[in-house]
DNA sequence: ACATTATAGTGTATGACGCACACTATTGTA
DNA sequence: TACAATAGTGTGCGTCATACACTATAATGT
């Protein structure tokens, strides 16, 4: 395994959870699955469609997404908009990561020298 | 499933890969698990020792840490440290995370109005 | 001095869950 | 006829939390 590929690994474990994030962060408004997994790429977060398809079931099952159909278009889209609950969770969700990332952004600028070494 | 519920296992799944970061981040200079258990807590990056331990190892086998053990202490303690691929791999990831950091950003502060930005 | 408990330190096994990847399926459009 | 739009499923992998096991030393109590 050379460096490329352990950075492709590591990279798709910290995008775990991030795609949901995006995903609920454009469903203040509803939008359907196709036209999230075509945003979202072009956006700067990568998602199949074998992942987003079933991460927005889930999240509907789970209460925090509803979904609704529109059969008027040529195709018919589902689309998903974020519940009350799905709101609170997002908000909440948010300020979290925003910890998640001062925390890592402390540890990567290593502050070793302000530690205050008393030897 | 009501919201802490929801956002404890969102929680979960964004703090994965950043354990590893975390961990990478602190290993310029050599440390053995214990103390980085306590030393990650203290830091603001939760993480159990039964999540750590595989994880040294793990990253030991795939060439990213090299171990020693020091007998001299009281108790023997296992030493890891970055190995060369782990210093690259570590630089490289961390401008991935920010890369990463940087579109969720994006997404969150959603810009729908200023759809025309082109800077 | 001896027994008991706590702490430092490393390790394993199991189960859950989301993700990429490779697929299927339908319908409209060029 | 072939391609794009749109939604979906199934499998395998990897990491995480949790719970547990193990050893040797330090600390405590009697």
């Amino acid at each position: 395994m050379n460096e490329q590929e352990h950075i492709d690994k590591l990279m798709l474990e910290l995008r775990r959870g991030t795609i949901t994030i995006g995903v609920l962060s454009q469903l203040s408004s509803p939008q359907y699955g196709y036209s999230l997994v075509t945003m979202l790429n072009e956006k700067g977060v990568p998602v199949e469609p074998g992942t987003l398809y079933p991460l927005l079931r889930r999240l509907e099952k789970q209460g925090l997404l509803e979904s609704s159909w529109d059969t008027n278009e040529a195709r018919p889209r589902k689309y998903y908009v974020l519940s009350e609950m799905g709101k609170a969770v997002y908000e909440q969700l948010c300020k979290e990561w925003e910890g998640i990332v001062r925390s890592l952004d402390d540890l990567i600028h290593t502050r070793k020298d302000e530690e205050n070494g008393d030897d």
